[in-house]
Parts: C-alpha cells; structure tokens; sequence
DNA sequence: ATGAAAGCGCTAACAT
DNA sequence: ATGTTAGCGCTTTCAT
C-alpha cells in the first residue's frame, strides 16, 4: 500500500564495484563486455555472471563522455500530431532499436525556433539527427549537419544526404490512372510554398501531364491540413475540373468534406486523389485514392541511413536515396462522367456556375 | 556541390576553452552559468559573451555523468502507431520541452521484452520516466518504479504514482446519453484482458448501468484494433443491442466497418459508441460518438507530475491524479427505433436472426 | 568573488 | 591475458 514514492532506491553499481566483486581490474571487467575476445573465457564468463547478478549496468553517459559514443540518434519532426508521421517515426525507432541505439524525439510544434532550440540542446549528446519532417531554412540544415551527421527526409538540401520519395514515378502513375480512366484535366491543390515536397509534386506532376497529354491546373497553396482542403473545396468549386490531385491526405480529406458539403459528389463529379496513404485514408467515404508513401521504409532507411554516415560512410550529397511509391485505388476516383447530370442533391451552395476557365469537358 | 559529407566539423568548445579565452577558471564559467548571482556581475557578462561567440554549450553528458540531472525523460509506448499515442506524445513532449527537458521515445513495438530491453538501456540515461501505455506487468513496473522516478498513465499500479482518465464520471455520461435516447441494453465490446483500463471502462460502465438502469453485456476480448472491432462486428451480429459502446475507438472504427459490410445501419439499428476521440473519428460516415479523454493534456499532466517527482514531490501513490473526460455526440448514437422496420438493405450476410438471448427491445 | 583540485563512471593507451 | 593510469567535460567542495 505504503511504497516508496519511486525514485532510486540504493546506487546503481559501478563498473569498479564488479572488478571489485570479481577480483579483476575495472578494465578488464570493461573488455568482458566491449570485446570478449581479449579476455580468457572462463573469465569474462565469471566477470559478466557476477555483474547480471549485481544489476549491472553500463552507464551509457559515462561511456559517452569519453568517446562520443553515446548510442542516441534524434528524430526531428516538425509537428508530431500529423498522422504523416506516425509510421515515420515507428520505422525510425524500429531501426534504431534494432542495433542498439535509442531514439530522441524533437517535435518542434510547428514552430522554427523551438525546432532549433530542441535540437540544439540535444544535438551533443546524439551521435547524428534525422530531419523527418521541417520548419528549418537550407542554411539552417547545412549548419546543422556541419555540426553533427545529419540525413534529411523527403527533401533535397544541397550538401546533405538525404532519403526522399520518388515522386517522379509515382505521379506517372497516378496520372496515368486518372487518363485510364478518362480524365483530361487535372488539378493540383498546392502545399506550403516552402515546402520542398509539394515544388517536386508540382513538378513530377507536370512533366507526367506531359507525358500522358493531360493539362494541369494549379490551386493555391493552401495549408497542408484538412482546414486547407475545405478552403480549396471553396476555391476549387468555381473552377472545376474532373480530376484533382491534392499535395496530401489531411488536404484532400478536407477537400472531400468541402465537396460533400457543398453538394459536390465524388468520384461521379470529381475524381480526388491524395498523397501519402495515413491513417484515415481509407475510412473516409469514399476511400481516398492516394499516392502511397512507404513511410515506415522510409524512416528506417533514414535511420539506417544515418548510422552508415556515423561508421563513416561518405553518402552521395547530391542525389538522395530514392524510395518508390504505390498508387492506392479507393473508391475517390472513377471514369469521368461527360457531363454533370444533374446538379447536385442537396445544394447547399448554390448550384454549379458555368466554370469560366476550365470547361469540365 | 561537393560539400563535407556532415559530421563534426571541429571539436566544440570545452569550459575550458571559454575559461582560458575569458582569462578565468573553469569554475566560474561554470558558476556564470548556474549561479550568475554568485559571479561578478561584469564577469559573468563578459563570460557570457565571449561562450557565446565561441559557440560553447554546456556538454550535458559531462553535467550528468556528475549530477545525475540529465535534463531527460523517457517516455514508453507500447505501440506508437495506435493513433491513441499521438495526442499524448504531444502533449508530453511539448511539457518537457517548457522546462528544458528533452524526451525520449521508447516504442515497445507491441513487445513487452523490446518494451523492457529500451526502457533498461534508457533507464541510466533519464532522470524519470513515463509509462504512457505498457505491455509490462505490475510487478516491472514496480521494480522499474524503484530504479528511477516513475508515472503511470491510465493505469492504476499499487504503490507507483499515477495520472488516469475519469472513466467513472464519463461513462456515466455515456449511459445517460444512451438512455435519454431511450436504449436500455448496451454491449460493451472488451479490450484485452491485460488492459487495466478495459477494466476500469468495464466497472464504470456496469456502475452507470445500474444507476440509470440499463441493462449490461459483454462481449469480447478482443484486440484493441479495427480488425478487432470487425471481428466483434461478427459475434455482435448475433445478440445484438439497440447500443455498443467499444473499448476503444479502433474497436469502434471496426465494428462500424463490421456493421456496414452486414448490412446493419449506423444509427438506424445500432448506436455505437467509442472511447478516447483520436483521429478518424469524425473522418467516417457516421461520425463516431465518443468518450474523449483529454490526450494531450493527459500527456502533459504526467509529465508535469514526473517532473515534480523528480524534484522531491511526494505524490499519492494510491489515488491517482484524475483527468476528466467529454463525450463528443456525433452521428452515431440516435433515438432508438422501437424495431427493426425492414431488413438490411443489402444483406451481404444472412438477415438477422432472432437473437436467442438479448430480445432487441 | 575567484581559483585549485578532485572526481562522476567509463575506456583506451600503455605496461606487465 | 590482465593491470595501471590518465582523462573525457563538467561541477562542487574547499581554500584563498
């Protein structure tokens, strides 16, 4: 009932107390467990026998003091609660995990400055830093990685390793279905302008355009959230095609909320099509077709990434480490209807206005 | 172009470097730092202003390798993929951060060993540690408990201080909405048998039973995961209640998904209720009535409390800090209907034969 | 108000 | 194969 309030009972032993304990020097007792191959076997078993059982353990501060060993990466997020991140950050722990290393999470909450300072602060006890997602400027990056190893996620910085998604190839396949399925006009609904990944969206987009004859509209930008894909659903209803690609899930779950309330059936009127495949993609009604992101891989490359650049690899700066994405059909997209049949069920705009640009057709 | 390939680019700079640099000994840096007010005004401007210029941040290994006062915290997940964890994370994260304190994740991966092996290998490095969702037993946790200053969330562990939902006052709610919308049997759909908050839903659940005279069942266990809430879709079929409420809302999101593909209507036949209001559950169609409990802040407030332990506090080890709860009514609770006016519309499984036990009405 | 010195727990040299 | 020693960067006595 009673208990102790927590907190540590008697003092941890040290590495001195099991030389003690086994009669040999704390040396020794070090080699038993960094390099058993130095020390008589018969030893090293009594020495690491006699440690299990006094509950050693090696104080990995202590260890990192002297040679920088500390056995911890940080992860930086830029803000945590965006499901975009959820798997991210479980690839990346799973790798570090597995050899050994502990994970620090820096979330900046969205803000630059608090991103920096959390990183600043943990940047000398980490052995190197993922950059999964953030607010930082290049320079910023480039400082950063001057100071520690430092691979980032998903965007190209000059200097920098980094691990990104081949987005080339998959809006080739994205628009090559919505073209299967009879579109002829796209339109995409713009990220934040500094983010790196919605210029390489926008971009990969444009040249698959090309490629399959489609013409591209442009929307925005608009804040990377569900908030942002109802303002486009605003935005988007006076000037309409068949097709939208949004530059992620959080904007196109918003946009087919903005279009459901505004009456605006999908996929019969309009085909949506996401980014990434989070969670929620597929319990919105219809299922959100979206570009799959393999964003567990994606956080354990980075990770893996990142110890290889600590054991001293030499990653080519220049171009990153590419990771292949998978279109994910749901029910958000299906064959372009000629023509809208009717207007809408339940209106509660007023009805479609002849698009002024882009014709539907 | 080309670029250093990251890493560290000179030694930073030691105390003693600013020492030798500001023409003082180490001590009084150091002292100009913690303790300006024992310093020379105009020397520890001077020293401040110089470490500045140097780049010179304290090495917090060294600090801790000496003080035990890391400035860390670790926080323990079970499974960080469950959307539940999120909201939590924030909210410890940015608590932590306040005070400049940097967290650490360890993600158990579902695995009580890996739980136990991360948090053993960060347990020297932290100054405390929060268990936000455990696969441990009470018996680890106890003795982890002893190791260093400890919090549980959501789970009440004799002896060890604890921050909690109030399932007690919410369920009530729950019951009291049910029962205004005239049900009077609820089935609770039940978590793992392990999941000390499955059985506190279940308590408070049968309390607020009694008090509004609803009549209980329970049906379960099953995995806290959608493909559970499908599964109980499957047994709920066939004794089924005008009403469920779901361990969790990932049970809920299932047996929703469950329910559909059977052709039973949401709210029409059956009212769903859910538990914590993560994300996605007002993404689907109908929008989840859920208990929420205040993540983030639960989050924050164990972190708050850790921090406090750490400082000396004496919290209760046997009441818990209790957080309370607020239901969030959407789509899927409605009036009861006083029977079943047709068959599913589309009877993908048999129709509903006559429930042996539980009678509808 | 400041300096000198010891030592936190560990490991890498060097010596045996 | 093992022991001895020095020192990582910091803070905390104790002395000045």
């Amino acid at each position: 009932m009673a208990g102790s309030t927590g907190g540590d009972g008697q003092a941890a032993p040290t590495i001195y107390d099991v030389a003690r304990a086994a009669g040999v020097a704390a040396s020794t007792v070090s080699r038993a467990f960094a390099r058993p191959a130095r020390v008589n076997a018969e030893t090293a078993g009594r020495i690491r026998r006699i440690a299990e059982e006094m509950g050693y353990r090696t104080n990995p501060l202590a260890r990192a003091l002297l040679n920088e060993r500390s056995s911890m990466i940080a992860l930086a997020i830029s803000d945590i609660t965006n499901p975009y991140c959820f798997e991210i950050i479980r690839g990346a722990q799973a790798a570090a995990m597995e050899v050994g290393y502990t994970m620090l999470l820096a979330d900046g909450q969205e803000s630059d400055r608090l991103e920096r300072e959390t990183l600043d602060r943990a940047a000398r006890t980490v052995e190197g830093i993922v950059l999964a997602s953030t607010r930082m400027s290049d320079t910023s990056i480039r400082m950063m990685a001057k100071l520690r190893p430092l691979i980032v996620l998903n965007r190209a910085v000059a200097g920098v390793p980094s691990v990104v998604t081949d987005y080339r190839h998959g809006m080739r396949e994205a628009v090559e279905h919505l073209h299967g399925l009879g579109h002829s006009h796209i339109t995409y609904l713009a990220g934040p302008e500094a983010a790196w990944s919605d210029g390489i969206r926008w971009q990969a987009l444009r040249e698959a355009g090309v490629e399959w004859g489609l013409r591209l509209h442009r929307l925005g930008p608009y804040p990377p959230t569900m908030l942002g894909g109802v303002a486009a659903a605003d935005d988007f209803w006076r000037r309409s095609t068949s097709a939208v690609i949004a530059y992620n899930d959080l904007v196109a779950l918003g946009l087919l909320r903005g279009l459901s309330a505004a009456g605006v059936r999908v996929p019969q009127d309009v085909s949506v099509v996401g980014c990434d495949n989070i969670f929620g993609t597929d319990l919105v009604t219809p299922g959100l077709t979206t570009l799959a992101a393999p964003l567990r891989f994606l956080g354990r490359t980075a990770v893996q990434s990142l110890l290889a650049l600590i054991s001293g690899a030499q990653p080519p700066v220049d171009k990153p480490v590419s990771i292949p994405t998978r279109l994910v059909v749901r029910a958000s997209t299906d064959e372009r209807r000629p023509a809208r049949l009717a207007p809408p069920a339940i209106p509660v705009r007023p009805p479609i206005s002849t698009p002024a640009g882009t014709p539907a057709t």
